[in-house]
RNA sequence: GGUCCCUUCGUCUAUCGGUUAGGACGCUAGAUUUUCAUUCUAGAAAGGGGAGUUCGAUUCUCCCAGGGACUGCCA
């Protein structure tokens, strides 16, 4: 149909903090526009001007921009485009598609209650009357056809049929001379050339309208595309019970930007049997035809299960920058050489970490200062035989050149071998020497991650303490 | 109440009239193992109900049930 190059857009309203089901259609928008080499755009739905806050605009802003999706303009503030929307009303008022209502507040919830009693759509008495010279407070209503069908053909939904009857005729105008939501979106649409509405299922209902107002203003009407919502695990519209529904707050519990956008788009949509993948190969699959129909539940298991599959694939550099922001927040004393020493173990541990959080909790261990204070368990597992037997241990270590994990398991076991026994006679009391008690990775990492100096180090430090 | 949308293992999904209904997460069991984890192997687990079309329906049509959205001078 549209061999104009795609334009999706984003359309939030700065009323709340980013939802992550925002941030889904965000991403869908995004996706779709990176695969066709369209354009990404950005506008927040500043109209209700009650409710929305600088403040949130900021937050909208900071979620997108942690979940890599930065529109590719910079983005539009609905409200400033009043005018051009009054504008449109004019125009619809001069062609008869659209008339002042003089119905008070008081008289419309009357109507209302009656259309409703009666299951059908509220009519303005106003529609066929002309009240001329009238100062009168009036909202403009657009005039929408009584006979026939509106058919909106949605890209995953199929087409949708309403009955004109059953569509009333929406406010344009408030009384103040404010635009409204529905107008506002079709104006600043065809303006900014949106080719693909990719939205919330929420909107499903607008889209018969707003492609009225379309056709009124004679413009092409932009392919639709209703997305499903995202629910709870309970299946309940997502809220702040199921632990989290800011996009913030996944950022702040450390989940990777990637991993999300991996998540959020498995959530809804899949290629075959693909379930890790890279931006590029979403880029190169996504097609917002293949988005599934039905309300998909979030799944904090299989979430932590796809972010711990890319930390495995991050570079441990940036894990170890992000893992020592964790800590701070954590009050986490931190010493000079942390980064050196995040650096090493990040890699040895985040295989078992699911989040930002989870490697910061497995890297604690080897952040701590000399001397370390053992907890009970550890010192328990010192007796006489095994403090011998782990200063044999360090110095058949001393003279380990090879640093590395591999190497050192190879070095335990032949130091199990020579002593006679398994790793299980003095590995508990080793890991409790070199960790002190907190968690900790496998033998050979825990040594490898702590550098032969610090390694023995501590085990030189519980031999003679405990002395 | 009305309009509209949705319905495959517990969850996310594959299937595009013919399959032992596949995969993933989670779960269970076993193996590996110095703890936890990882890894490996095996296993349990699904087409809401009812009609119809068809040689044959998870797949197409209709009805019902359940869930959801909208029904604002909110977006």
């Amino acid at each position: 149909m549209s061999e104009k190059p795609v334009v999706t857009r984003f359309a939030p309203s700065p009323t709340g903090s980013l939802h992550i089901g925002g941030g889904r259609t965000a991403l869908f928008n995004w996706l779709y526009a990176r695969h066709t080499g369209g354009k990404f755009l950005l506008r927040i739905e500043d109209t209700d001007r009650e409710r929305s806050t600088e403040a949130n605009v900021q937050i909208i802003h900071d979620g997108l921009t942690w979940l890599g999706l930065v529109p590719d303009e910079p983005p539009v503030s609905q409200y400033a485009r009043a005018e051009r929307h009054r504008e449109a009303v004019q125009q619809m008022l001069d062609q008869g598609r659209a008339y002042r209502c003089y119905l008070t507040v008081e008289e419309l919830e009357a109507e209302r209650e009656i259309a409703r009693a009666q299951g059908r759509a509220i009519r303005s008495p106003w529609r066929d009357k002309e009240k001329t010279g009238s100062n009168l407070a009036h909202v403009i209503r657009f005039k929408g056809p009584i006979e026939g069908d509106t058919v909106v053909n949605d890209l995953i939904k199929g087409p949708v049929t309403w009955a004109n009857k059953e569509l009333d005729d929406l406010v344009l105008l408030r009384s103040n001379g404010d635009p409204t939501y529905n107008l506002a979106v079709v104006v600043d649409d065809h303006d900014m050339g949106v080719t693909h509405v990719i939205r919330g299922d929420d909107h499903l209902n607008n889209a018969a309208r707003q492609s009225l107002l379309y056709q009124a203003m004679g413009w092409e009407v932009p392919e639709f595309a209703h997305l499903p919502l995202i629910h709870g695990p309970d299946g309940a519209k997502l809220s702040k019970r199921h632990g989290a529904q800011a996009v913030g707050e996944f950022a702040e519990m450390g989940y990777l930007p990637e991993g999300m956008r991996n998540y959020l788009a498995r959530l809804g949509w899949g290629h075959g049997d693909d379930e890790v993948f890279s931006d590029e190969q979403a880029i190169a699959w996504f097609d917002v035809k293949d988005v599934v129909k039905a309300p998909a539940r979030l799944d904090w298991a299989k979430l932590n299960h796809i972010n711990n599959q890319h930390l495995r694939k991050a570079d441990d550099g940036r894990l170890a920058g992000l893992t020592r922001e964790a800590l701070e927040k954590q009050g986490e004393q931190l010493t000079a050489d942390v980064d050196d020493r995040l650096r090493r173990v990040v890699g040895l541990v985040k295989e078992s970490a699911a989040t930002i959080q989870e490697l910061a909790g497995l890297s604690l261990f080897s952040i701590r200062e000399r001397p370390l204070k053992l907890d009970e368990k550890s010192l328990g597992l010192l007796n006489e035989e095994t403090r011998e037997r782990l200063s044999r241990l360090a110095s058949h270590l001393q003279s380990q050149a090879d640093w590395a994990p591999e190497a050192l398991l190879i070095a335990l076991k032949s130091f199990a071998e020579i002593e006679g026994v398994g790793l299980g006679k003095f590995g508990p009391a080793l890991r409790g020497v070199l960790s002190g008690g907190a968690a900790a990775p496998d033998l050979a990492s825990a040594l490898a991650a702590l550098g032969k100096e610090e390694a023995l180090g501590r085990l030189a430090d519980a031999l003679c303490s405990a002395q």
